[in-house]
DNA sequence: AAACATGTTTCCCA
DNA sequence: GTGGGAAACATGTT
Protein backbone atom coordinates (compact mmCIF):
# COMPACT_ATOMS: atom_id res chain seq x y z
CA UNK A 1 0.00 0.00 0.00
CA UNK A 2 2.23 2.56 0.99
CA UNK A 3 3.39 4.63 -1.89
CA UNK A 4 3.00 8.54 -1.75
CA UNK A 5 -0.73 9.19 -1.60
CA UNK A 6 -0.92 6.28 1.21
CA UNK A 7 1.56 8.14 3.25
CA UNK A 8 -0.34 11.63 2.81
CA UNK A 9 -3.26 9.91 4.16
CA UNK A 10 -0.77 8.47 6.97
CA UNK A 11 0.03 11.93 8.01
CA UNK A 12 -3.28 13.69 8.04
CA UNK A 13 -3.98 10.52 10.25
CA UNK A 14 -1.36 11.22 12.31
CA UNK A 15 -1.52 14.74 12.39
CA UNK A 16 -5.19 15.19 13.71
CA UNK A 17 -4.71 13.09 16.31
CA UNK A 18 -0.67 13.81 17.60
CA UNK A 19 -0.44 17.20 17.34
CA UNK A 20 0.35 18.99 20.88
CA UNK A 21 0.15 16.01 22.18
CA UNK A 22 2.79 14.79 24.69
CA UNK A 23 4.60 11.61 24.45
CA UNK A 24 4.21 9.53 27.30
CA UNK A 25 5.76 6.28 26.12
CA UNK A 26 7.37 4.55 23.35
CA UNK A 27 6.59 0.83 23.39
CA UNK A 28 8.07 -1.63 21.27
CA UNK A 29 6.96 -5.52 20.31
CA UNK A 30 9.47 -5.64 17.67
CA UNK A 31 12.93 -4.09 17.48
CA UNK A 32 13.20 -5.81 14.16
CA UNK A 33 11.40 -1.90 12.62
CA UNK A 34 13.86 -0.22 15.11
CA UNK A 35 16.75 1.54 12.35
CA UNK A 36 17.84 3.69 15.33
CA UNK A 37 18.24 2.66 18.95
CA UNK A 38 15.50 1.69 21.37
CA UNK A 39 16.37 3.30 24.09
CA UNK A 40 18.05 6.52 22.20
CA UNK A 41 14.55 7.08 20.43
CA UNK A 42 12.42 6.55 23.63
CA UNK A 43 15.06 9.24 25.60
CA UNK A 44 14.51 11.22 22.48
CA UNK A 45 10.23 10.92 22.54
CA UNK A 46 9.52 10.48 25.93
CA UNK A 47 8.29 13.91 27.53
CA UNK A 48 8.52 15.68 24.19
CA UNK A 49 5.96 17.17 22.33
CA UNK A 50 5.28 16.42 18.92
CA UNK A 51 4.87 20.11 17.16
CA UNK A 52 3.49 19.20 13.79
CA UNK A 53 3.77 16.65 10.87
CA UNK A 54 5.61 16.01 7.03
CA UNK A 55 6.14 14.40 4.48
CA UNK A 56 8.71 13.48 1.32
CA UNK A 57 8.19 11.22 -0.75
CA UNK A 58 6.76 7.63 1.33
CA UNK A 59 8.67 9.11 4.15
CA UNK A 60 6.02 11.04 7.07
CA UNK A 61 7.86 12.65 9.64
CA UNK A 62 6.53 13.61 13.46
CA UNK A 63 8.40 16.67 14.85
CA UNK A 64 9.24 17.22 17.81
CA UNK A 65 9.78 20.17 20.08
CA UNK A 66 13.38 19.69 20.32
CA UNK A 67 13.75 19.74 16.79
CA UNK A 68 14.29 16.03 15.98
CA UNK A 69 11.81 14.13 13.92
CA UNK A 70 10.46 10.72 14.38
CA UNK A 71 10.57 9.47 10.51
CA UNK A 72 8.36 6.55 9.80
CA UNK A 73 8.88 4.78 6.67
CA UNK A 74 6.13 2.26 5.61
CA UNK A 75 7.92 -0.39 3.74
CA UNK A 76 5.40 -2.59 1.52
CA UNK A 77 2.50 -3.30 4.35
CA UNK A 78 2.98 -0.69 7.05
CA UNK A 79 0.24 1.07 8.15
CA UNK A 80 -0.90 3.27 10.98
CA UNK A 81 -3.54 3.05 13.61
CA UNK A 82 -4.98 4.30 17.02
CA UNK A 83 -6.56 2.44 19.94
CA UNK A 84 -6.90 2.90 24.04
CA UNK A 85 -6.56 -0.40 25.29
CA UNK A 86 -4.31 -2.91 24.70
CA UNK A 87 -6.86 -5.60 24.25
CA UNK A 88 -7.94 -3.30 21.19
CA UNK A 89 -4.08 -2.93 19.84
CA UNK A 90 -4.65 -3.93 16.09
CA UNK A 91 -3.08 -6.97 15.00
CA UNK A 92 0.96 -6.81 13.79
CA UNK A 93 1.34 -3.80 15.90
CA UNK A 94 4.81 -3.60 16.13
CA UNK A 95 5.37 -0.06 17.96
CA UNK A 96 2.73 2.10 19.86
CA UNK A 97 3.41 6.01 20.97
CA UNK A 98 1.28 6.39 24.01
CA UNK A 99 0.34 9.89 24.11
CA UNK A 100 -0.60 12.37 27.01
CA UNK A 101 -4.03 11.99 26.12
CA UNK A 102 -4.38 8.23 26.76
CA UNK A 103 -4.81 7.49 22.78
CA UNK A 104 -1.53 5.05 21.33
CA UNK A 105 -0.81 5.12 17.80
CA UNK A 106 0.18 1.90 16.38
CA UNK A 107 2.83 1.42 14.27
CA UNK A 108 1.37 -1.87 12.03
CA UNK A 109 3.80 -3.76 9.73
CA UNK A 110 3.06 -7.61 8.93
CA UNK A 111 6.42 -7.79 6.59
CA UNK A 112 7.87 -5.89 8.96
CA UNK A 113 10.08 -4.06 6.10
CA UNK A 114 8.97 -0.80 7.42
CA UNK A 115 11.38 1.37 9.78
CA UNK A 116 11.21 3.98 12.36
CA UNK A 117 13.90 6.27 13.22
CA UNK A 118 15.19 9.71 14.36
CA UNK A 119 16.95 12.47 12.33
CA UNK A 120 18.06 15.42 13.31
CA UNK A 121 15.50 17.16 10.87
CA UNK A 122 14.08 16.75 7.27
CA UNK A 123 16.60 18.25 5.64
CA UNK A 124 19.54 16.03 6.87
CA UNK A 125 17.02 12.68 6.44
CA UNK A 126 16.81 13.60 2.72
CA UNK A 127 20.52 13.86 2.85
CA UNK A 128 21.60 11.34 3.98
CA UNK A 129 19.08 8.95 1.83
CA UNK A 130 19.82 11.20 -0.98
CA UNK A 131 15.78 11.29 -1.81
CA UNK A 132 14.78 13.51 -4.32
CA UNK A 133 12.68 16.40 -4.80
CA UNK A 134 8.67 15.32 -3.34
CA UNK A 135 6.68 13.99 -6.93
CA UNK A 136 4.00 15.97 -6.20
CA UNK A 137 6.39 19.60 -5.96
CA UNK A 138 8.93 18.30 -8.81
CA UNK A 139 8.42 20.79 -11.29
CA UNK A 140 7.95 19.57 -15.04
CA UNK A 141 11.43 21.57 -15.47
CA UNK A 142 13.04 19.68 -13.07
CA UNK A 143 11.87 16.07 -14.17
CA UNK A 144 13.02 16.89 -17.58
CA UNK A 145 16.75 18.11 -16.21
CA UNK A 146 16.93 14.41 -14.48
CA UNK A 147 15.27 12.38 -16.72
CA UNK A 148 17.24 13.56 -19.86
CA UNK A 149 20.06 12.75 -18.47
CA UNK A 150 19.06 8.87 -17.79
CA UNK A 151 19.66 5.89 -20.07
CA UNK A 152 17.89 4.17 -18.27
CA UNK A 153 14.18 2.88 -18.86
CA UNK A 154 11.59 4.62 -17.98
CA UNK A 155 9.86 2.93 -15.42
CA UNK A 156 12.89 2.23 -13.52
CA UNK A 157 13.70 5.72 -13.61
CA UNK A 158 10.69 7.09 -12.30
CA UNK A 159 10.61 4.55 -9.12
CA UNK A 160 14.31 5.57 -8.30
CA UNK A 161 13.76 7.69 -4.83
CA UNK A 162 17.01 9.73 -5.88
CA UNK A 163 14.91 11.28 -9.14
CA UNK A 164 12.07 12.07 -7.43
CA UNK A 165 10.47 10.96 -4.23
CA UNK A 166 7.03 9.14 -3.86
CA UNK A 167 6.47 7.03 -6.72
CA UNK A 168 5.86 3.31 -6.22
CA UNK A 169 4.83 0.59 -8.48
CA UNK A 170 1.15 0.84 -8.97
CA UNK A 171 1.08 4.48 -9.60
CA UNK A 172 4.19 4.56 -11.98
CA UNK A 173 2.04 2.18 -14.08
CA UNK A 174 -1.14 4.31 -13.74
CA UNK A 175 0.81 7.46 -14.40
CA UNK A 176 3.01 6.15 -17.67
CA UNK A 177 -1.02 5.02 -18.60
CA UNK A 178 -2.61 8.54 -17.97
CA UNK A 179 0.44 9.76 -20.04
CA UNK A 180 -0.04 7.10 -22.68
CA UNK A 181 4.33 6.45 -22.83
CA UNK A 182 5.31 3.05 -22.44
CA UNK A 183 7.41 2.09 -19.39
CA UNK A 184 10.02 0.52 -21.39
CA UNK A 185 11.17 3.74 -23.37
CA UNK A 186 14.65 4.92 -22.71
CA UNK A 187 13.79 8.27 -20.17
CA UNK A 188 16.43 10.59 -22.05
CA UNK A 189 14.46 10.03 -25.51
CA UNK A 190 11.52 11.57 -24.24
CA UNK A 191 10.09 14.57 -26.27
CA UNK A 192 9.32 17.87 -24.80
CA UNK A 193 5.46 17.11 -25.06
CA UNK A 194 5.91 13.39 -23.18
CA UNK A 195 7.86 15.34 -20.60
CA UNK A 196 4.84 17.65 -20.31
CA UNK A 197 2.12 14.29 -20.60
CA UNK A 198 4.04 12.73 -17.77
CA UNK A 199 4.35 15.52 -15.49
CA UNK A 200 0.41 16.22 -15.57
CA UNK A 201 -0.01 12.68 -14.92
CA UNK A 202 2.06 12.76 -12.29
CA UNK A 203 -0.08 15.23 -11.06
CA UNK A 204 -3.34 14.11 -11.72
CA UNK A 205 -2.65 10.50 -10.55
CA UNK A 206 -1.20 11.47 -7.17
CA UNK A 207 -3.88 14.15 -6.39
CA UNK A 208 -6.58 12.13 -7.23
CA UNK A 209 -5.32 9.33 -5.36
CA UNK A 210 -4.74 11.82 -2.34
CA UNK A 211 -8.16 12.69 -2.77
CA UNK A 212 -9.78 9.16 -2.44
CA UNK A 213 -7.36 9.04 0.74
CA UNK A 214 -5.37 6.07 -1.80
CA UNK A 215 -8.89 3.95 -1.26
CA UNK A 216 -8.46 2.97 -5.44
CA UNK A 217 -11.13 1.31 -5.77
CA UNK A 218 -13.20 4.49 -5.34
CA UNK A 219 -10.90 5.96 -8.39
CA UNK A 220 -12.33 7.17 -11.69
CA UNK A 221 -13.19 4.75 -13.89
CA UNK A 222 -10.74 6.07 -16.81
CA UNK A 223 -7.84 4.86 -14.22
CA UNK A 224 -5.85 1.87 -15.30
CA UNK A 225 -5.55 0.62 -11.21
CA UNK A 226 -9.32 -1.05 -11.96
CA UNK A 227 -7.20 -3.85 -14.26
CA UNK A 228 -5.69 -5.13 -11.58
CA UNK A 229 -5.23 -7.24 -8.54
CA UNK A 230 -9.02 -7.50 -7.50
CA UNK A 231 -10.12 -7.68 -11.28
CA UNK A 232 -9.49 -11.32 -11.63
CA UNK A 233 -11.76 -11.65 -14.67
CA UNK A 234 -8.13 -12.69 -16.58
CA UNK A 235 -9.24 -14.58 -19.83
CA UNK A 236 -8.09 -17.88 -18.74
CA UNK A 237 -4.83 -18.98 -20.57
CA UNK A 238 -3.45 -15.22 -20.50
CA UNK A 239 -1.99 -13.13 -17.91
CA UNK A 240 -3.87 -9.88 -18.98
CA UNK A 241 -6.32 -8.55 -16.13
CA UNK A 242 -9.49 -6.75 -17.66
CA UNK A 243 -9.51 -4.17 -20.14
CA UNK A 244 -8.23 -1.11 -21.07
CA UNK A 245 -11.12 2.29 -19.87
CA UNK A 246 -10.41 3.55 -23.02
CA UNK A 247 -10.01 0.24 -25.29
CA UNK A 248 -12.63 -1.35 -24.12
CA UNK A 249 -12.11 -4.62 -26.23
CA UNK A 250 -8.29 -4.26 -25.75
CA UNK A 251 -6.56 -6.47 -22.75
CA UNK A 252 -4.49 -5.08 -20.66
CA UNK A 253 -0.87 -6.81 -20.74
CA UNK A 254 1.42 -7.70 -17.82
CA UNK A 255 4.76 -8.05 -18.29
CA UNK A 256 7.49 -7.82 -16.07
CA UNK A 257 10.29 -4.50 -16.03
CA UNK A 258 12.96 -3.66 -14.18
CA UNK A 259 12.02 -6.59 -12.21
CA UNK A 260 8.38 -5.27 -11.26
CA UNK A 261 5.15 -6.64 -12.24
CA UNK A 262 3.99 -3.80 -14.84
CA UNK A 263 0.71 -3.18 -16.36
CA UNK A 264 0.39 -1.45 -19.60
CA UNK A 265 -2.33 -1.04 -22.67
CA UNK A 266 -0.49 -1.97 -26.01
CA UNK A 267 -2.42 0.48 -27.61
CA UNK A 268 -2.46 3.53 -25.93
CA UNK A 269 1.41 3.05 -24.70
CA UNK A 270 2.92 1.40 -27.64
CA UNK A 271 6.33 0.10 -27.61
CA UNK A 272 9.71 1.69 -28.55
C1' DA B 1 0.69 -25.25 -1.97
C1' DA B 2 3.50 -22.73 -4.73
C1' DA B 3 3.51 -18.12 -6.41
C1' DC B 4 3.28 -13.46 -5.69
C1' DA B 5 3.46 -9.04 -3.29
C1' DT B 6 2.71 -1.82 -2.62
C1' DG B 7 9.76 -1.02 -0.97
C1' DT B 8 14.74 -0.62 -0.24
C1' DT B 9 19.38 -2.12 -0.13
C1' DT B 10 23.18 -4.72 -1.57
C1' DC B 11 25.95 -7.32 -4.39
C1' DC B 12 27.61 -8.95 -8.66
C1' DC B 13 28.49 -8.07 -13.46
C1' DA B 14 29.02 -5.46 -17.96
C1' DG C 1 30.23 6.39 -12.48
C1' DT C 2 26.07 4.09 -15.04
C1' DG C 3 22.74 0.53 -15.63
C1' DG C 4 20.69 -4.26 -15.30
C1' DG C 5 19.42 -8.26 -12.79
C1' DA C 6 18.83 -10.92 -8.97
C1' DA C 7 18.72 -11.78 -4.20
C1' DA C 8 17.67 -10.71 0.41
C1' DC C 9 14.70 -8.98 3.94
C1' DA C 10 9.83 -11.44 6.69
C1' DT C 11 5.46 -12.83 6.23
C1' DG C 12 0.63 -12.68 4.70
C1' DT C 13 -2.64 -13.73 0.96
C1' DT C 14 -4.41 -16.16 -2.90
Amino acid sequence: MPELPEVETYRRFLHELAVEETVAAFEVKDRHVLATDEQVLRTALVGRRITGTSRLGKNCFLHLSDGHVLVLHFGMTGDVGAYRDEADAPRFTRVALHLGSGLRLAFIDPRKFGRIRLAESVEAYQQAKKLGPDALAITTKQLHTALSRRKSLLKPALLDQHLTAGLGNWIVDEVLFQARIHPERVAATLTEAEFSSLHAAIQLVLRTAIKHEANYRTFPASFLIHAREWDDSATPGTDAHRFCPRHRDTEIVKTYVGGRATYTCPICQPEI
